[in-house]
DNA sequence: TCTTTGACGTTAGCGCACGAACATCCTTCC
DNA sequence: GGAAGGATGTTCGTGCGCTAACGTCAAAGA
């Protein structure tokens, strides 16, 4: 397949090969690889890790974080099944090390492929190629979001600019009904994401509720009214 | 030239091509694209424009920026003569909006690109599009690295951080002297960048100076010693 | 030389987010 | 059914960073 017909969107018909890249776009396991089973909370790579490979999540889930001076950690991004992980060993695969956590945070399938041999891949693969750019723009997008959420001072606009990312990118749209999506997620999660204190988010969440914005309840899932909140958190400016 | 060839680092004689898309990949001006003059402090996209090309920096300083509801400006991203510029069009070029600005720091001249004539470019030069696939992982990593430094709740270690990354990012090393290196930036713009009031970072960088961690006068270049720096800020932990 | 401009320095008061500790409620496992 | 664990709720004191305002100093232009 040829490369603009994958990333023009001029052609209706292509639009939805514009994607990632995923567990689709690779050989079976064993031809490129090889599949290691992870327990709930271990871990994938440690921060004094070579990023010399690259990941595929074939079942469960990660989460990618960051261990600041104090211990505190901060999520940096989600990973579900299917999406690759730990691509940043493009950048230097020599000697760089990982610097951050990747942890099962249920029990979890990963296919394991040294980056030397994913370029190869890549090589005789152009689908591969492309989609794995497609990757890398999307993650670039959300990273800076991230970015400037975090760069928020004030607790509700941090959090409720977060849940507002989470609703887009990992929300559940409910059927027929646009605006509420619901999300699987804790306050102790969000603290670790949003970077305040799991009580302060407690508060905060409480707040937000109160208006309607978002409805949760003990050990139910989280639903986010998408519309109501973007449109509350740009009514405060005035 | 092959592609693993180029990705992959065990080859000596290919490491300098280890290297992000610059200028230099792309054909002369007016084959692709044309040749846009901006003055200091003009915008040469707002967030509400479409992100329907890519641009190069040919000569000046360009800077991608944030507005908070509040109208603090985040500076986001630093971009320097020869580097791509508005590559997040990759994501989904039909009608994503930039979000964003992106200002010229000084009298700046700009290569604009269509997204399609881009892509048609890297379709015929696998050279560009291995480079825009490294550009695209440095950006990310860097990204990610901001995030972790706004997630950081103190002055004294976010803005610490900061100058560590600026530092090894953008610093300009002392020749033979391994250690301090210069960097061109006024506490206005570390402000922005740190997510802090310009007043607290003089307070801090103040701190900081007193230290011996960095240098600075009026009107003079600071300069910054990376490895007591890097240092200091892990001692803290204790 | 005088003024202007921009960059750095300083302070006071205030609001907010954090840490810590404890309370409440539900779920799961024994 | 009882116990243990996890998740959410609540409060208080403290520290820190923000806003606002003003001061100081050097370079550039008239």
């Amino acid at each position: 397949m040829m490369l603009n017909q994958l990333l023009v969107a001029d052609d209706h018909r292509t639009c939805q090969t514009l994607t990632g890249i995923t567990l689709q776009h690779m050989p079976d396991v064993g031809a490129l690889g090889r599949l290691q089973h992870y327990g709930s909370s271990s871990d994938i790579w440690r921060p004094e890790d070579e990023s010399d490979r690259v990941f595929f999540v074939k079942r469960g889930h990660v989460t990618v974080l960051f261990a600041d001076a104090q211990g505190h950690e901060i999520v940096l991004r989600q990973v579900e099944a299917d999406q690759p992980l730990g691509e940043l060993c493009f950048c230097a695969p020599e000697h760089r090390l990982r610097e951050t956590f990747a942890r099962a945070q249920v029990e979890s399938d990963v296919v394991v492929i040294k980056h030397s041999d994913f370029v190869n891949y890549l090589q005789s693969n152009s689908a591969a190629l492309q989609a794995l750019l497609f990757t890398f723009c999307t993650r670039l997008g959300e990273a800076e979001r991230r970015a400037e959420i975090l760069a928020y001072r004030g607790a509700e606009e941090r959090l409720g600019r977060l849940l507002l990312q989470l609703g887009e990118a990992r929300g559940h749209p409910h059927k027929a009904t646009p605006g509420p999506v619901t999300l699987h997620i804790g306050h102790e999660e969000l603290a670790r994401t949003a970077a305040m204190s799991r009580a302060h988010v407690t508060v905060t969440m409480g707040k937000l509720r109160e208006q309607g914005l978002i409805s949760y309840e003990r050990n139910r899932p989280l639903i986010v009214n998408l519309p109501q909140l973007e449109a509350y958190l740009n009514k405060r400016v005035a």
